[in-house]
DNA sequence: GTAACCAGTTTCCAAAAGGTAAGTGCTTTA
DNA sequence: TAAAGCACTTACCTTTTGGAAACTGGTTAC
């Protein structure tokens, strides 16, 4: 799922009626699915929020990542503001990831999600 | 090394194992998000909770989606048992589509979404 | 002096997702 | 009788995603 810009272009409203209170959930669900969905992107979040904020440390910390994928995603929530890369002229060179303060504003997404799959996982097996 | 306040509280003390911790949360997050994830499914669940419970009425209701996305990603949520099919014998035959009760435990993760893709528009438009 | 760690990048490739356009078989409406 | 609606399906194609493995260029530990 790309978009060209930060937000979803979701055509023209249907005017009037059921549709518009229908759009009226769908658009913003759609403009929050395109910077957070995905396989990778609140896993990464959630490592860094946990403290992990070395590279390798979030590459191990996230079971079969891949140091290539890792360092794509880390880009793209670098440009949705959600995640900062710091660089420090230490030798060697150390990077940090943290989150930013508007990272903040996804924990009641993350807490929803956490908890919807928890009680999925004990619907599927068996309960 | 300082926190942003993202603690999901998933019942670990933080001084604990780190990955352990970081799990527990993962892995729910990364079973959720394979059943909803994606760029229709929950504009889909949307749309039938709204009461577009026919597949035209559906296709309509959702902005850009095509009659073979909608097809498929109907067949998905119905193996998922979010969504339930039923075929009326009426001259011609009516198909409806309906919610299962089980897709209404996705209300606090659309309401999540929402509000959270609301903030997120008026933060990129409005600065 | 070599093995390992760090923070990635590169190449090659397969699979999944998704878009376009047309068609199917049926029925209803004008 | 033609057009349009319903519920889809099919074929073809492009884009996106992501896995495997090797590699880079540095540093540090044994």
């Amino acid at each position: 799922m790309k978009s060209t810009g930060l937000l979803v272009d979701c055509g023209a409203p249907p005017t009037g009626d059921s549709h518009t209170d229908c759009h009226k959930v769908i658009m913003p669900v759609r403009d929050a699915l395109d910077v957070i969905s995905g396989k990778w992107k609140l896993p990464i979040i959630i490592a860094v929020s946990r403290g992990h904020n070395r590279f390798r440390d979030i590459e191990r910390s996230i079971p079969k990542i891949t140091s290539k994928v890792l360092s794509k995603e880390l880009k793209d929530l670098e440009t949705h503001k959600l995640i900062r890369r710091t660089v420090y002229n230490t030798q060697p060179v150390q990077v940090e990831y943290t989150l930013t303060p508007y990272a903040a504003t996804l924990e009641s997404v993350i807490v929803a999600l956490q908890q919807w799959g928890l009680q999925h996982r004990k619907k599927i097996l068996g309960k």
